[in-house]
DNA sequence: GACTGGCACTCGCTACAGTCGAGTGCCAGT
DNA sequence: ACTGGCACTCGACTGTAGCGAGTGCCAGTC
């Protein structure tokens, strides 16, 4: 059951390789291309007990071996260091990202540079308005019974509603709502509104009570309940690179789960604090991504988080490279909104 | 030269044989199928005539027949009519758009719909800047040297960009600011700014003049200069139906081309009115979508039009279904946009 | 003159057999 | 514990043969 060094190192090799060649990888490639010291004949035996412990397998006999999903999970937790960025890697990434003018600016910059640093299919997620603060409340009068809300969070991230009124109201009542609602939530946390909600329309003078109890329910609709997250997708023709083998010849199940946004988010929306989570292959939930994997982190100014990205690609991947690249442009990105 | 009624009916029968089969088509299968009234011979005699003509080639000698992109052209301009809708689909149009709460909504909607009606790649184009009117223009302070600027145009689309003012402002000046570009700018046409946003700089009391020159240059990046178009896409999974025979076997330039904006806009937003474009195979001046057809339209409240919509699917296509159903959904969409 | 039946021909597709070689598992020897 | 050697497996590739859909052409018919 113990893997020792060597056994490791041969299952780093194979990993390397065969993420490098595309191809299953055999023992006496593997002793050429690698100093371990031993003959092939020896690293078949301890091919055959990365084999039988589910580490590598045939994908038929007499052919080379190739990693499976707990291979790279080993990989990646403990045969793997993250590579430092080249400079020239940072130096793309400062100059993509220096110059964006506004949120959605960032966000595709974002997304399109992760997609051609890693080469892999990236998603950004727009900070989450869960985690936004309220800026601004805007109502901009459309006609004497419409009126457009307008929300300005902390992130950066606006949404707009039609409110429809039950009755017309004049221009200064309009004036009273805004100051209204802005003194009340202006600061507060999106998840924490409902309550404050509530109480504006409890307190709220008798002739401001009608248009207040309708405004409420769409603030209570675009803050809350609607959970509207965004997300952008990048690079979904890097999924044709090497040809079909990836994927076992259908990009179809990747293309509809990469239309899903509820799936997306449950990709990378999930992130914790600096952590860089990897999922491999099958233990991603969703099946239609079985044969895929995911590295993704959260990102934020400073410590907190406000949304996820990451990149999704072949389980044939580069995973300490992709990992390098993931967490080095949330952390640039994470600097950018923080100065806002 | 001339080609009388059963070489063009015989051309018809190819080209939806073709459509429906995704093979090439015999003289013998043709007869069988269709009510030509001649024999399979005769029917050779017109498929050599049509092929001379270059409305049909051969893939290799032996096989049947298949419509060129030319065929295609002649088969949508001369030998189809639009189909009409079935009533189950004029339904799924409604569901689908009723309910819709704001314009990001109502676009995706749109998108998600074409896409899964027509079974192909669906483009939307937002409502065009440059065809807008600004409706509300709002100044949000973020700090003492900090502006948000939010425009929100007639057709419902918002814009908002940060400004950095070269001095702090007191709030009272970011009121007589708001209501001056307000006043100048409300109901003039996105395209007919510059000059009205010139004489606000030159009009302006002293004490505004250093922010309103900031923010003039802002507005007039955000109006005009920056012509920030926005597109929504949906249904690349549908790509991959019918194997890897469309398109040569490979998705690549097709992913490439639909994730650069521009080329999605040149494609779709370039609509004259109450038009439906067909453009086929190579008649696309974008390389990578020689392979691809596209139907597009213009859509808008009334007659005008605000933007396009259309889809992408391979130049096999079902023309007559398609034109059909990317109009119907024009049309509701307009219906749709009228209403605000 | 237009259409048709018949016929020889083409050529992609499939099946099958044979060869090659990379790679393996095992075992006896050091 | 490692190694060299050996028999074995099996996919990839090659060449051959037969099948059949489909064609082009031509002579014959209405």
């Amino acid at each position: 059951m113990g893997l020792d060094d060597r056994k490791l190192a041969v299952l780093r090799a194979i990993v390397e390789d065969y993420v490098a060649t595309q191809e299953p990888v055999g023992s006496k490639a593997l002793v050429e291309r690698h100093q371990l010291g031993v003959s092939p004949a020896t690293v078949r035996n301890d091919m055959a007990v990365l084999e039988e412990e589910g580490y590598i397998r045939q994908p038929h006999t007499s052919a080379g071996r190739v990693p499976t999903d707990r291979g790279y999970r080993l990989f990646v937790d403990r045969l793997s260091r993250v590579k430092p960025l080249s400079p020239a890697e940072r130096r793309a990434i400062e100059r993509f990202l220096v110059g964006a003018v506004d949120l959605d600016d960032v966000v595709h910059r974002t997304v399109r540079l992760l997609a051609q640093l890693t080469r892999q299919v990236a998603v950004v997620q727009y900070p989450s308005l869960a985690r936004s603060s309220v800026r601004h409340l805007e109502l901009v009068p459309i006609s004497t019974t419409r009126l457009m809300l307008v929300m300005i969070a902390d992130t950066g991230r606006v949404e707009q509603r039609l409110v429809e009124l039950p009755a017309p109201i004049p221009a200064d009542h309009v004036t009273d709502l805004r100051r209204l609602v802005n003194e009340k939530l202006v600061g507060s946390r999106l998840s924490e509104t409902p309550p404050l909600v509530q109480a504006l329309v409890d307190e709220s003078a008798p002739h401001l009570r009608g248009a207040m109890t309708t405004l409420s329910t769409v603030l209570l609709e675009t803050l809350v309940e609607r959970h509207e997250e965004r997300i952008a997708l990048a690079g979904t023709a890097n999924l044709t690179r090497g040809g079909l083998l990836d994927f076992q010849g259908s990009l179809r199940p990747i293309l509809e789960a990469l239309e899903e946004e509820v799936v997306l988010l449950k990709l990378i929306g999930e992130a914790e604090p600096s952590t860089t989570r990897v999922l491999i292959g099958d233990e991603n939930e969703i099946d239609n991504l079985r044969a895929a994997s995911v590295v993704s982190t959260g990102y934020g100014p400073g410590a907190t988080i406000v949304g996820g990205l990451g990149v999704l690609g072949p389980t044939r991947m580069d995973y300490p490279g992709t990992i390098a690249t993931v967490r080095a442009v949330a952390r640039y990105v994470g600097e950018l909104l923080a100065q806002n």
